[in-house]
DNA sequence: TAAGCGTGGTT
DNA sequence: TAACCAAGCTT
């Protein structure tokens, strides 16, 4: 342990003053409701304060209770947690607090080890909850607690069963939501990852880092995988025209990437296909020649969702089997994930409904996982940022020609 | 233990 | 443009 009992006094002290004063207001911190404190320490987790900010006050606006959660549709919950990222956050979450309904009557459990038993509730968000909401003296360490530690103890890279260690004992047992909050503050205010402000830090004299001059050195940064790259190819039917617009769209799978999101029926090409797209690629347009990998992955990703949401083909006259070359192409959307930047290639096709014709695009069988939804409104279905980027361009292509024109 | 999982801001 | 980063969890 590299504080005796004297300089964690000391620590707690100042850390605890510097959190009186400098605290950010946070709407969060305008209560200390269990519901409340774990709904925002699962937001924030891997996001930044400013980004929550807006998200919390429209979920708690609509969510203001654990009840009210348990009982909203995943669709709803996806829906305002659509662009925040890590959408399994919100899945399990949605499922925790059904999890406290039923088996807590509706109580939040107040110890670590009960907490840590729900689901999107690891060892940092049990241990905020419990010091923050209901005052247990444990520790929280989440990536600023990690530096700020990592530089009062000058070690370059601290395991995590050492920085609990650390923490626990440092955790003032009379205020421990504050102090753990007051690390927390200090991390992203003052003991920043670059360009750390000792000169305003209330721990300086305790850092032996600082005083060692190897602040910037801690802690050493976490290395990350290589990020695989990715080119594929989404298609964007479409029928009605105008503001009756409506477009296929199809849910992902719970697991995953995007998992319970809603896209356009999406195929990625073959690495190799890939690369040579991407590198043959400069027009702001796809050219689908004949012997285009990019046309036949749109081929088969064009069949397999007509058959797989019952549309017939005949809906696409004098098309069949051969709409595909008639597919025009919408801009290409980059789109980076954390482990993977995609290109999508988008392209629409119009069903059409022939008169006399009831089965020119039938709706698909509700057992299917596809719908079509206005394109306007999006129908209320969560979509990535990517997919509304897409129908965002959709929509501005159907858009000139339609009434008006475009838009100035 | 390491990889998978989003997005937007900053450098 | 690319790399890096931000109140982590799950498998």
């Amino acid at each position: 342990m590299p504080w005796d009992a004297g300089r964690i006094r000391a620590i707690r002290t100042r850390l605890l003053d510097f959190y009186d004063e400098g605290r950010r207001d946070l709407p969060w911190r305008e209560s200390l409701d269990p519901y409340r404190i774990w709904v925002s320490e699962v937001m924030l987790q891997q996001t930044r304060v400013d980004t929550v900010v807006p998200y919390y006050r429209r979920w708690m606006e609509r969510f203001p209770t654990v009840e009210v959660l348990a009982e909203a549709s995943s669709e709803e919950v996806l829906r305002l947690w659509q662009g925040l990222g890590y959408y399994s956050r919100a899945r399990n979450l949605h499922n925790a607090a059904r999890v406290v309904v039923e088996a807590w009557d509706g109580v939040v459990p107040n110890t670590v080890e009960a907490l840590r038993q729900l689901p999107g509730v690891g060892e940092y968000t049990a241990g905020a909850v419990a010091s923050i909401a209901f005052g247990a003296p444990v520790p929280a360490v989440d990536g600023n607690v990690r530096r700020v530690l990592a530089r009062l103890a000058d070690d370059p890279d601290p395991t995590p069963a050492r920085l609990r260690r650390w923490a626990g004992a440092l955790v003032d047992p009379e205020r421990p939501g504050d102090f753990n909050q007051g690390l927390m503050e200090l991390g992203a205010l003052v003991c920043t990852p670059r360009a750390p402000g000792c000169a305003r830090c209330p721990l300086e004299a305790e850092c032996r880092a600082r005083r060692e001059g190897t602040q910037e050195l801690r802690p050493l940064p976490r290395r990350r995988g290589r990020v695989r790259r990715a080119v594929a190819v989404s298609l964007v039917l479409h029928r009605g025209t105008g503001a009756e617009t409506e477009v296929l769209l199809e849910r992902r799978p719970d697991d995953g990437l995007l998992g319970g999101m809603w896209s356009t029926p999406t195929r990625e090409l073959s690495p190799e296909a890939g690369n040579g797209v991407r590198e043959g690629a400069e027009s702001d347009r796809t050219k689908v020649d004949e012997a285009s990998p990019v046309l036949e992955t749109l081929r088969g990703l064009l069949r397999t969702t007509m058959e797989d949401a019952g549309l017939p083909f005949h809906s696409m006259p004098g098309r069949k089997m051969g709409a595909a070359k008639g597919a025009d192409s919408l801009p290409p959307v980059d789109h980076a994930f954390t482990h993977l930047r995609v290109r999508y290639l988008p392209f629409r096709i119009p069903l059409v409904r022939e008169d006399g014709d009831p089965d020119g695009s039938p709706d698909p069988s509700p057992d299917t996982s596809f719908r079509w939804v206005p394109l306007v409104a999006r129908g209320g279905v969560p979509l990535p940022v990517a997919q509304e980027s897409i129908l965002a361009s959709l929509e501005s292509e159907i858009g000139e020609g339609a009434e008006g024109g475009p838009v100035p």
